[in-house]
DNA sequence: TTGTACGCGTTATCAG
DNA sequence: CTGATAACGCGTACAA
């Protein structure tokens, strides 16, 4: 019944070496490709490894070298569309270059949960962070807590200190918002995300920004929560005030349920007044009317973070990326006055 | 510059020793709580331990138990909401009780992908594998290789052999079919998920039931990939064919791509014709209309694997849990004939 | 270029 | 009940 479950003993470096008729020194030189060793030597070595199917044990290594081929991924998003496949990419990218993940929720982000799941991911002996920090507050203690190893912030603005990486959102919101105002659109109204979230406030800024730049007149923006409800919520709030003609909505759920909200009231979108998100979600091309909407690529996002972790692990040059340009991706929710 | 990123030694068990005044090896029987230990010793290497904040080598434990407090989550989804609602709920079980979370996430369902990944997870000494295989493949490779370590299929048709577990999806196919046909829908399609996918043949399987058992004539299925984008175009070429008044779409996204293909083809929901999902994606209530779908609790189901996977590592009684009652909520895109 | 000796922090075994 | 002592598999320092 049990027959294949009893496990067969791992061969060891001292299997290697015997195969090979080295010592298991040599063997560990082979495998971190020390610079003085006989090719002829190192191909009898490589052959025992593969006729043994030989794997290093990382426990061993992780504990004489106080360092491990893992990587942590610091989250404190709930589960939005955006780094939930930027936490993908990170994982295959990660492992294309030997490296695992270890994943660990922020369930709030006070600077004692934040601290604890860093401290965990110390004591995992992680050789580096990727923090999907959207939250002014995670990025601040993160910065201040001198994790001992290197760390990137993924979501967050651009420049702050050199080791954050992000999608120009400033750009993206802007682009938008100057596609409203194309069309027609004087009066725009802005439905931002929590007061917390960076990119809040950088979609927020790129609103903002190209209001002004068209002399147009702002509105106080309106905080939302990133959810759906919450835009249906303020669709029937906004419906009582009729005073815009077009709608930015920091992302295409709260724009999906705000065009919810207006048509429950008896607003039709886009002809009596246009709506817009960010982020291109799947539904967003098949909801009604269709979204027009900022595309971001979030797989590139977690390719490049693991880049520029794994050259510092290394200590090797950083790469140093452009920012990723958000794409306008025009639909039927927005149409001209 | 670098003041704080020089990390001071970390304590070891041997430390703790010395200051409560006994053996290392007292220390390490008080940490795996050895029943022969003197209570007035036990405090006083509780003692210690606080004082130094000692925590235990992971990496030295591993090397020696050839163990973990890990555990591996193998992923052979995209980035589906309900598998991914569900890693993190598991993330945040298997946290509670202290132990951590490797994700590998399968590129492809070969078998030798598979086995790479299963074989990656053994490197990493995992103390047991969640794996959210939905594919019928990767369950039977999974199943014949004998992993070593226990592990919990998640996602897969239940009852198999006693180490899966899933919502209850035939139940609920059923539920959303009877409630098309007592609106009195008689033509009903289903629109199915991939062929290899055992949620969509269990979801098959509830339509087939409910309409066998209402003596109403079945269709063959049309297989889908699960994406808006299939849906949208199943919608457009179903259009032609007019022998049908509802459709049970096997997800949410087909759902609404189907809808959408619909309303680009004329054919008004629910008017003409009635169109119900399964899963309750969050923009289930705010699309138009407003989606008819079975909701699934996916926090519930991670939470239940690892309870499951919990008690198989540590050899206790193994709880036994009921399957998961899906609901349906009624919504506006079915409605009466 | 290669081998030997030692230590990393913990648990297991066997005395006492 | 407690303490030596020996592993676990690997990397580093030093010797050859």
């Amino acid at each position: 019944m049990a027959e294949s479950s009893e496990r067969a003993r791992v061969p060891s470096i001292r299997d290697v070496a015997r195969l090979a008729g080295v010592s298991h020194q040599t063997v560990s030189r082979v495998l971190n490709d020390h610079p003085s060793i006989r090719p002829e030597t190192k191909s009898r070595v490589l052959d025992a490894i593969s006729v043994l199917d030989y794997r290093p044990n990382r426990a061993a290594r992780a504990l004489v070298t106080s360092r491990t081929t893992n990587i942590g991924i610091l989250s404190a998003t709930v589960g939005e569309f955006g780094p939930t496949a930027s936490i993908a990419s990170i994982e295959d990218a990660a492992r294309a270059e030997g490296y695992s993940v270890t994943t660990v929720n922020l369930p709030e982000t006070t600077p004692e949960a934040i601290g604890e799941a860093i401290r965990q991911l110390a004591r995992e002996q992680v050789s580096g962070i990727v923090a999907l920090a959207p939250q002014v507050r995670v990025f601040n203690v993160l910065r201040g807590m001198a994790i001992g190893v290197p760390y990137v912030s993924l979501q967050t603005a651009s420049g702050s200190d050199g080791v954050t990486h992000s999608a120009d959102q400033l750009t993206g919101a802007r682009l938008v918002t100057q596609h409203l105002i194309a069309l027609g659109h004087t009066e725009i109204l802005h439905l931002a995300g929590p007061q917390d979230w960076i990119e809040a406030e950088s979609r927020m800024r790129g609103y903002l920004d190209a209001m002004r730049d068209a002399d147009l007149t702002t509105f106080p923006p309106i905080r939302g929560d990133w959810t759906a409800d919450f835009g249906y919520f303020a669709g029937g709030e906004l419906a009582r005030r009729r005073d815009f003609t077009a709608v930015f909505a920091a992302n295409d759920l709260m724009a999906i349920g705000l065009m919810h909200g207006f048509r429950d009231a008896g607003i039709d979108v886009p002809r009596d007044v246009s709506v817009v998100g960010f982020d291109d979600i799947p539904v967003a091309a098949h909801v009604c009317p269709t979204l027009t909407t900022v595309h971001q690529d979030f797989t590139e996002l977690g390719r490049r973070a693991v880049a520029i972790l794994l050259a510092e692990i290394r200590g090797e040059q950083v790469p140093v990326f452009g920012a990723l340009d958000p794409i306008l991706r025009t639909r039927e929710s927005s149409s001209s006055r």
